[in-house]
Order: structure tokens, then C-alpha cells, then sequence
DNA sequence: CTAATTTATCGTAATATTGCAATATAAATA
DNA sequence: TATTTATATTGCAATATTACGATAAATTAG
């Protein structure tokens, strides 16, 4: 089909799903990891940065956008990124439970 | 296209991507959340733990079990599922170093 | 051995994603 | 105003994903 059944599953986990699958591109975490590099808001070199046409990294951007994990904002005749802690945050929780579990876990079989 | 330009990127880039998309779907994120939950390795009653017919179920434990994120053992007739820390560990360094990152970020403009 | 149980695989339909050319839109500048 | 520059949108082709019925494979119980 395709299509996912998000409504035989709660909130969170659509929500979670959501951020991670906007995470799930090697492209969009090209754009993640350059925002953070250059530390500071990213006004126009996103295009020149990634090995994709303009109309993709469009694309990207507005997937990330959507998601929650960037923010863009309109500097002149550019656009200014950098990342929302919004997004992030909700991931970080998902990912401090896990890992705490890993770390105090004591039934490891397999 | 719907094919990744994966040639373009780097094997890191790659590697995340992959196990950010495994997570990216709500009945996988709910697989994960049911391992943490029962707090020891499950041995066959995924199946019945979610709103999906058993052949979908089985294909969302093959992609977990791919990207590095579940492991899993036959137990008699049945498979015991645990999580799987290495592939855990991958992603829990990136989301590291963007929570130190907007922890101690000081050119916020958007 | 046979039946029951559990999980995997195959095949397929419906839908989603990826990528880009062409084009549109919007702002800055000459 | 016309041109340039930067980004978004549209439309479409190629491929991937999701879901499940049917069926296979593997193990246990009787």
C-alpha cells in the first residue's frame, strides 16, 4: 500500500516517527550537520553545500521545516536556517529513555 | 526518482540516515517502546502487540533487525527480540553533539 | 509421523519518496 | 521599470515503502 495506519498508533509515537523519518534522508542530515558547523544562522549557501539540484534542497529544507527540526526566516532576498530546538527536544527524551535503559539493563539473552 | 543519491554523500551521512529511517515509522518506534517496556528479551508476542497483521509485523522487525537496531535469537519455536546497543550508540553520538550544540548555542536569529 | 504454532517469504496493490527540468515568485539592485 | 539573484512550486518519471493474503519453513507437542 504505502500508506501508514498512524491511526492505530498514539501521538507520541506518530510524532516520533515523523521527526525521525525527516531525519532519514543523508541529505537532510547533510543539511543538520552544516547548519551546526557553521555555527550561526545559514542565509542562502545551502544549495552550494549539497550535491543536489536546487529544486531538491528546496525540498529538503521544507521537509525539515515541516517536521519541526528547522527554522527558516526571510533576511533580504535570502533565507536565513538554522535548527529548532523544538524538534530536537522531542527527539532528545525519546533517546535519553532508550539509553538509559541500555545502560542499566540486566536481561541481555540475545 | 525515488532513489537516494547515497554515491553523493559520506558513509556517516549514509549510516544515519539509514537508522534514522528504520526509526521512522510509528509501528517501529512502538516495536522499540515494547522492548524497553517488558524490560527483557520478548519472545514471540510482538505479533500480537500491534494493530498490524503478522506478515506487516515481521517486515518492520526485518528493518529494524537490518539497520542495526534489534537483535534477535530463535527460542524453541519462537524468536526472542531485544534491542540492539550499536546501533543505538550511532545514533546517540549525533544526537549528542546537536544537544551540545543548541545547549551552547549563541547566534540564535531565527 | 501428524498437527499445531510461530515466523519468514512471495507476490501484489496502493501510496509515498526522490530528483530534477521548467517555471513561478519575491526581493534587491541597477 | 528591468534585471539579477534566491527560493518555491509544479509536474512528472523512477523507485521505495507499506500492508496483507497466501504460502512456505521450522520447531514443538501429541
Amino acid at each position: 500500500m504505502g500508506i501508514t495506519k498512524t491511526e492505530h498508533f498514539t501521538e507520541q509515537q506518530n510524532e516520533l516517527a515523523v521527526l525521525a523519518k525527516a531525519i532519514g534522508h543523508p541529505a537532510r542530515i547533510a543539511i543538520i550537520q552544516h547548519l551546526i558547523k557553521v555555527n550561526s544562522c545559514v542565509c542562502g549557501d545551502i544549495v552550494n553545500e549539497l550535491p543536489l539540484a536546487q529544486p531538491t534542497v528546496s525540498q529538503h529544507l521544507k521537509e525539515l521545516k515541516n517536521a519541526g527540526l528547522i527554522k527558516g526566516n526571510f533576511e533580504g532576498n535570502a533565507i536565513c536556517y538554522c535548527l529548532n530546538e523544538e524538534g530536537f527536544g522531542k527527539i532528545k527524551v525519546f533517546f535519553e529513555s532508550i539509553n538509559t535503559y541500555l545502560e542499566n539493563q540486566k536481561n541481555q539473552c540475545c
